[in-house]
DNA sequence: TCTGAAATTTATAACGTTATAAAAGCTTCC
DNA sequence: GGAAGCTTTTATAACGTTATAAATTTCAGA
């Protein structure tokens, strides 16, 4: 029953029931498939006024090519994996990446294919299995490694790719990443400067290239600042939230810590939390710093001084960068390097204009 | 450079460079090209002992059927397609439903195609698209209308389909919904039986059906305890944070409201904010049950009485009921009602068991 | 041993497109 | 007028698969 053709024609634009091809049109003016193909790609050997009059009866039939037909004959299958992992903690981030990347491909012949990356499973395994298959004609994936296992492969492969996050292989690669060493060497001034003298970070496992990022900046803020690190043994934004909840909670009544650099919104609910059923405050007897990536962040109160990561806009920029690999285009130029915003200072009053960032 | 093939053979498994296909099985097996087709695909009329030897062959070379030539011929796209309007507010949403999407079509031939409906085009737009060039198998979408549109193209053209949410048509569907009507009239009489008597609602925009839905259920629920219910000026979950904080903390201060109902994590994260600003305090002062759809927000404080809809789980039925449709299955038994499960209450302690709904 | 039917295999064509090579049409110029 | 060189069009084959029809082999029963 589903998906068989009904009786009356479904397709509006032509009269006739038949999905119209090359041939219909060929036909319809009296020409070769060959050329209609070429007329209808542009091709500069077939003359301006026959272009016209194909494009015109491609039109007027609704002519639309077959994607498998093209991708069987050139090898060319106009898909962009993006290889995501349901993270629970990840949250919105799929979301706001998927957005920016359907921004970048309309209009082209791109589509998306979210291929999952599941964490019983092999991390590799997609990549081998879309490179093995030929499913894509580039890949988009995150959390890179520094050396990861992943890049190696499509580098060897010279298979068209961007990472979201850098690695530290020698061959350089297409990136887009997010300065997490300066936001986390920002936040700890500035919770010192405001005279947070404990500081601890809540980053991510350091298997991640960003997580070391994150720990250099942080490092880097502690020794310009002569604060103190505190550890918070182990506990990272993969954490379960009731256990980051739970250490955090530990820390702050003990007094050992009174301030936090959070890598991303969750931790930091798990911070609010904590200070909260301390009986603290946040801002007033705890600091917190905290990366934002969805708009649903800015309305938490007590209000919470947050640097905004653009993740519709990575998206975006990475999608844009993997079509210009496959263009043809270097890796060297297509590496991108963002940094954060500022969007509430807890020493501005709100709406304020927001000062610029510690030197 | 980039896609082009390295000349060292970059597929592990065969010693030869070149990519395994039927033909490359046949010659090897000294067989014709149909009998391997058929000896992969278990046709019967194959001899078990062929099958057996063309499998074990297929193996060794590392076949892998060629999608694009399957679906050349077969008309079979093995792709699902899952509509996607990129929303601010919608936030883990895509997510959830991605995840359990990709769970349920592990290991099945089927792939996930995200496609874009962009606010600014036609929402008819996408389906019409997937149909006239026959890109899926099947394609799921959310947020139905009472007379959606794309349900109504869908039906008309016999094309596999599942939708999140109900329709008012005549001829039945495949869908999934959360029964938010029985989530509205239960939040309110949970309010209600707390001494909450003015109680506004912050749902969506009426074109939906799933708010029409939680606005039943809303005002069954005033109608049996007597509450009145109060007007927020058309405020719903797709307005923009702050304009939800300003509307709940006119009506908080001004007395005109002391509960709310929402339909979503971001508002209700809104009203938190309005009501300490307003100086009071969520439980003690204004009443709040909320729809929960991330992990996030069990970690808000003070804490938030929610219902919870599993969107993972969603998704995973929406792909079941989705590819038990493709192959043929009536819309009859596709039609599946998620129903709320309680995560907090603000009556009982932490960690205890959670008592029954109000009857 | 032969016949007819069942089991198994094969040859051919086709899905819709594009790459390659060849052909036809048109100018230009001696 | 015809060769040379350009522009424009066409014929053919191929990508890898599967549906259809035909052919071959096998086997039971007479």
């Amino acid at each position: 029953m589903a998906g068989t053709r009904g009786d009356k024609g479904n397709i509006p634009q032509s009269g006739r029931g038949e999905k119209p091809t090359l041939r219909t049109i060929a036909e319809s003016a009296g020409l070769a498939v060959t050329t209609v193909s070429r007329a209808l790609s542009g091709d500069p050997r077939i003359a301006a006024k026959t272009r016209e009059r194909v494009a015109a009866i491609a039109d007027a039939v609704g002519y639309v090519p077959d994607r498998a037909a093209q991708r069987l004959r050139t090898g060319r299958t106009n898909v962009i994996s993006f290889i995501l992992e349901p993270h629970d903690e990840m949250l919105a981030f799929g979301s706001m990446m998927i957005a920016g990347i359907t921004e970048a491909i309309r209009g082209t012949p791109y589509h998306l294919v979210v291929t999952p990356q599941f964490a019983d499973a092999d991390p590799v395994a997609p990549v081998r299995h879309i490179l093995r298959n030929r499913l894509a004609d580039g890949i988009i994936f995150c959390r890179t490694q520094p050396f990861d296992l992943r890049v190696r492969l499509l580098l060897e492969a010279d298979f068209p790719f961007v990472t979201h996050g850098r690695t530290e292989l020698a061959t350089p690669h297409p990136y887009v990443d997010f300065d997490n060493s300066a936001f986390a060497r920002d936040a700890v001034l500035r919770l010192a400067a405001r005279g947070h003298g404990k500081i601890g970070l809540i980053g991510a496992p350091d298997t991640y290239t960003f997580s070391q990022h994150l720990r250099h900046g942080f490092m880097a803020g502690i020794r310009e600042t002569g604060a103190q690190a505190v550890d918070l043994d182990g506990i990272s934004i993969n954490s379960a939230p009731e256990d980051i909840r739970r250490r955090v909670f530990d820390r702050v009544s003990a007094g050992a810590a009174d301030a936090f650099v959070c890598g991303g919104e969750s931790p930091a609910m798990s911070v609010v939390a904590a200070v909260s059923d301390a009986g603290l405050a946040i801002n007033r007897d705890i600091g917190l710093v905290a990366k934002q990536t969805t708009p649903l962040f800015g309305q938490i109160r007590p209000p919470v001084e947050t640097i905004y990561e653009d993740l519709t806009a990575a998206g975006r920029d990475l999608a844009e960068i993997l079509m210009k690999r496959i263009a043809g285009e270097p890796a060297e130029g297509l590496q991108r390097l963002q940094t954060g915003e500022r969007l509430f200072d807890v020493r501005a009053p709100r709406g304020a204009p927001i000062e610029t960032a510690v030197e």
